[in-house]
DNA sequence: AATAATTGTTATCCGCTATATCTAATATCG
DNA sequence: CGATATTAGATATAGCGGATAACAATTATT
């Protein structure tokens, strides 16, 4: 159960689904798709296995699944915070969240400690490692693989994409 | 193992992460998303779990999956296709496209022919039944889902989000 | 003080994805 | 032609993410 498997895992069993336009020129030509390429769910999930493929690409070095690194990035803008409150704000049920929590504190990323107010719930913390892993990791994301989108969409385009998804995400 | 269930709790467990907000007046505020705001996977993600939950509502009478949908869509549009032309596609691997099968197969949605060229393969055909399913379902989607979407968005957003992330899920 | 609610946790289940392997059937090639 | 490789579908299996129920410890409510 190493820690490094899992995200190394998702580098490369994603390389199978790439293949989808499959068919260079391979069986008959390229089946129709028909009304599927107008509907939106179906080129979103589509666009978002590409862009999570791309982000553990440029961040495989750090060995972070995109969760991994919202978790990080939640406890270093939100100090003082327990597992519930985090996992919430990320849709994460918080039985789920243990795990998750677990792998990361095994790797010294985090730690929990126990809360003096309320002695039930665990504050959490990030670790100097784990706040040097962020650093690292903002900057990959930042300069290879959110580049590479604003250089295949241009800028404007980018910004747009990103507003009318956090409209998707929100009033929807 | 109702085909029933599976659609069914598809709805029905996706109101779980809508919460996700969280806090309305709950805890201590709203946490700080920081530039998780900014990434574009994070957005691209939570977007496409709500697009898919409002299109299982919206299709909920047909208790059909968007994967379901898609395979129905693509047996009408590439008539005398075999199982690894569809699943492929799709971007489903072959294994798991099966157990798709034989679901649509057992509601007497579409059907397995051997072919008479290639005794190895199965020419899938959409029944009758299937091909109802699918003109009701199309109309829900259009109608309800794909409408929903078009009056937030607005139509010019709607299609330049389409088109966005075509381009992400094809050059990417 | 008794009861209810909450936090973290464990166990468990389901669905989607991935790999290896098997068989029947076909294709390839010496 | 016959041996070998390849392909289509299927099975088994493993893993991860997501979901629910239940439990102990703690805190809140009444």
């Amino acid at each position: 159960m190493t820690v490094s498997k899992t995200a190394a895992d998702a580098v490369r069993s994603s390389r199978a689904l790439r293949k989808e336009p499959v068919d260079p020129a391979g069986d008959d030509s390229m089946l129709q798709l028909g009304e599927l390429s107008g509907l939106l769910g179906y080129s979103l999930k589509r666009a978002q296995l590409r862009v999570f493929e791309d982000f553990l690409r440029c961040v495989a070095p750090l060995q972070l699944t995109p969760a991994q690194f919202s978790v990080l990035l939640l406890l270093d803008k939100n100090p003082g915070r327990n597992q519930t409150e985090i996992a919430n704000t990320l849709g994460i049920l918080r039985p789920n969240f243990v795990a998750m929590l677990d792998a990361l504190e095994s790797r010294d990323l985090c730690a929990r400690m126990r809360s003096t107010n309320d002695r039930r719930s665990h504050i959490l913390v990030l670790t100097d490692r784990g706040r040097a892993v962020l650093a690292r990791a903002k900057k990959l994301v930042a300069n290879k693989h959110e580049a590479r989108l604003i250089e295949v969409l241009g800028p404007a385009n980018h910004a747009a994409l990103l507003e009318m998804l956090a409209k998707l995400a929100q009033e929807f």
